[in-house]
DNA sequence: TACTTTTGTGAGCGAATACTCACTTACTTT
DNA sequence: AAAGTAAGTGAGTATTCGCTCACAAAAGTA
């Protein structure tokens, strides 16, 4: 699962073409233009179209996973909820073509490989959410009126649809400030009262 | 604006491609073979296939604004929520193929008409929402807590969530079941205390 | 230096794409 | 019955698709 700096190079230039013109738009001829690149040197790198994709998604999937691993303990959940979200908004910041990583549904169907490794990728977020989510509950900070599942769910939710709104306006709005109030105003509504 | 019968049949069978095969697979030989028909026949009802999309995304908005302005008003914000999204889930669990309308992100990109369509038809939804919401505030029926762009926010995040998950799901499970208890636990949340 | 491996290229392949057109069939209208 | 129109067809268009291959330059290794 080694990938070389060519083929990260290739996995940027199609998350780039992906968040601009959609899949339709992401064909290797748009690829090797990209790159300044023949087309044929693309498959030097990657054996078919279908890898470079599923190389993109899987290398997306292990970014945030180390991200999020990386980050400090606390025995806070709220502070912890926080930075796994400041983390996220941060990083999509700096790297705003990777949008496509949260909402990849567009490129669904297309193999099951590809729907596995789309499905992989929303795990690896619920994963690190979760504990902190049922932490939250045992430590009465957040409401147990409703189950961690629905939590769970309501906080992707609305994290999903904030990444979607900046991809919508272009970018143009600062993702960091925008999201963090809307986690604000989630934190509030699930913080026992 | 008005839409012939065989149009609707091939809006129909373009949606039904969209949701189980993706973008990608959209193609005007496949939507022939899905009606039984020639490829040079659908051209006979639309001059393009962006028309087709387009025509889809427009007769969607439309027919969601339609169901949703029927709905009988109602004193009670919390009733009026409740009612807005039982309509729709019972909608879609009878025309499950039509989910493609909540999460059409994936069809982004192809042309400025088709992204604006899609657009609209999330303002379709969020224009019946909102003054349910505002509503509610006022009525101190909803939390005043965090402001009501923000409950809505959370509220049309948490049920696009919840149309991707029934799709991943091959709508396996009874939305109206599992999508009313996911409202329900919404509503524990914005309801004042 | 000579040899091997890696990384690039341009030309071109078969298949698929959206779409057109001359033509037939079926239904209405008079 | 005659004429006009709406609706369907099969063959074909130009273009684009993902991908292959013979070959050249570059880089690493002996």
């Amino acid at each position: 699962m080694d990938i070389t700096t060519r083929q990260l190079e290739i996995i940027e230039a199609t998350s780039k073409i992906l968040t601009t013109s959609g899949i339709n738009g992401m064909t290797i001829k748009n690829l090797a233009k990209e790159m300044n690149f023949s087309e044929s040197a693309i498959y030097r790198h990657f054996s078919s179209k279908e890898e470079i994709i599923l190389a993109m998604l899987n290398y997306l999937a292990a970014s945030i996973d180390d991200r999020l691993s990386d980050l400090p303990k606390t025995e806070h959940p709220e502070e912890s909820l926080r930075a796994i979200f400041q983390e996220q908004f941060n990083f999509f910041s700096l790297n705003p073509h990777f949008v496509v990583a949260v909402f990849s549904d567009g490129l669904m169907e297309e193999s099951k490989r590809i729907n596995t490794a789309i499905l992989q990728l929303m795990a690896v977020m619920m994963k690190h959410l979760l504990p902190v989510i049922i932490d939250g509950q045992k430590k009465n900070v957040f409401t147990s009126a409703i189950e961690y599942e629905d939590i769970l769910h309501i906080v992707m939710g609305t994290f999903k649809l904030q990444m979607f709104k900046w991809r919508l306006f272009n970018f143009e709005f600062d993702l960091k400030v925008t999201g963090n109030k809307m986690i604000d105003s989630v934190l509030i509504l699930i913080k026992s009262t």
